[in-house]
DNA sequence: CCGGTCTGTCACCAATCGGTGAGTAACAGT
DNA sequence: ACTGTTACTCACCGATTGGTGACAGACCGG
């Protein structure tokens, strides 16, 4: 006699079953990799484990012990991954725009920062992730992320300099910091400090503020 | 012959036990709900639990059922200890300063903010979790929390009005959003945006370039 | 003294977690 | 066709989780 989950694969087997991809290793390793990414994108880091990974990838969680050496050589890959985040996301000409003085560049690169953001379930996660947790997986994450980041920094800039007298360092840190906790807490609630941050034209009127707030130091 | 807890059980109640409180509901509450805050504050959202709260705390964890209905009623008596957040670790006055200007208000709500948040790890914990999850509980949290700092920031505010032409609850937003990301990250990983926040010093930068981005805004 | 209520403890449950060792099925080389 | 390697699955482990029912002891009113 056979139980229900038996005649349930039975079923699959027998019936219909598209792609079963067999013995391809490389992509076993690209479908946990997805499956990782999709999971930590979707659920958050609260329930990001090996069970629940090889659940989604559809494979024995032995698999990622052996492809990727468990969970932190799995989070490690999806760091790897992070390098190519700007370059996939954020565009690199300027919009038709002439970038003249250090405050149009962070004007603009703001905005950029801003629409990314919210556009990334995972980069969201992992931001949540970096404040939340002081472990060594989540601080090669970080790094690589600011690493990345301070890449793109750099190279938007170009030969542009900020203003004398300001510490750019500083201002920019705040700056960004703010533009990742409104998008943190409006993609988690649907708020921040009060504000509500639902539809477009909530957006709009933070992306003013953020205008304003930029233009305010860097003129 | 007797085991080893049972030893040491015999050892604790024989030799010293200076406040065997048996017998006190009120004390017990009292206990879970400070065991409650301290583990969040120290350990985290991730692994605040029954069960955890209950070992910190020293008794059952059916205790926590029948004294707070589970953990939802706990983290709800978490929050109501929040309203008193604001009158407990921002002082009242305006420190001998004069506000004249609504700029003036500004800075100096935004520092003593971001020095309030810096002394207080159950709040930080408290809005990391805020922006990791999305469940009834810290929905509750969140707003008791956005609550009493609303009515704190009007009650500072008095008479003063905000400059024409700008959207100030948008700025606020963006301005705590900035605090508060600042601090939450550099409490987890010592920098923010490649920005290190370690020592004194470090801070000083950051709260002149806070000082800076709200005049930039406020004049 | 007895009975009931309140406070607290303990033992147990199913589910899930991360992790491992053994076994099976498909392929390649000879 | 036999053999060894590679890709993969399965069954199990101890630990921990949230949750519940049963029980023991202190207290209080009668």
């Amino acid at each position: 006699m056979l139980n229900e989950t038996a005649m349930a694969a039975l079923e699959q087997t027998g019936a219909n079953e598209p792609e079963k991809r067999i013995r391809d290793r490389s992509a076993t390793e690209r479908a946990i990799l997805k499956a990782a990414k999709n999971l930590l994108a979707e659920e958050g880091f609260q329930n990001f484990g090996i069970n629940a990974v090889a659940r989604r990838a559809g494979c024995d969680k032995q698999l990622i012990y052996r492809y990727y050496g468990g969970l932190d050589g799995l989070v490690e890959a999806i760091g790897a991954d992070l390098g190519n985040w700007v370059k996939d996301r954020i565009p690199e000409d300027t919009g038709g725009m002439f970038l003249l003085t250090y405050g149009d560049l962070m004007e603009r690169l703001s905005l950029l920062f801003l629409e990314a953001l919210r556009d990334d379930p995972l980069m969201r996660r992992i931001v949540a992730w970096e404040i939340s947790e002081n472990t060594e997986q989540v601080r090669r994450l970080s790094e690589a992320r600011s690493k990345a980041l301070g890449l793109w920094l750099d190279r938007m800039r170009g030969s542009l300099t900020p203003p004398k007298g300001i510490d750019p360092a500083a201002v920019n840190a705040l700056i960004f910091a703010s533009i990742q906790h409104l998008v943190l807490s409006a993609a988690a609630g649907g708020q921040c400090a009060g504000l509500v941050l639902k539809n477009g034209k909530d957006w709009e009127k933070a992306a003013t503020a953020l205008k304003r707030l930029v233009r305010g130091v860097y003129g």
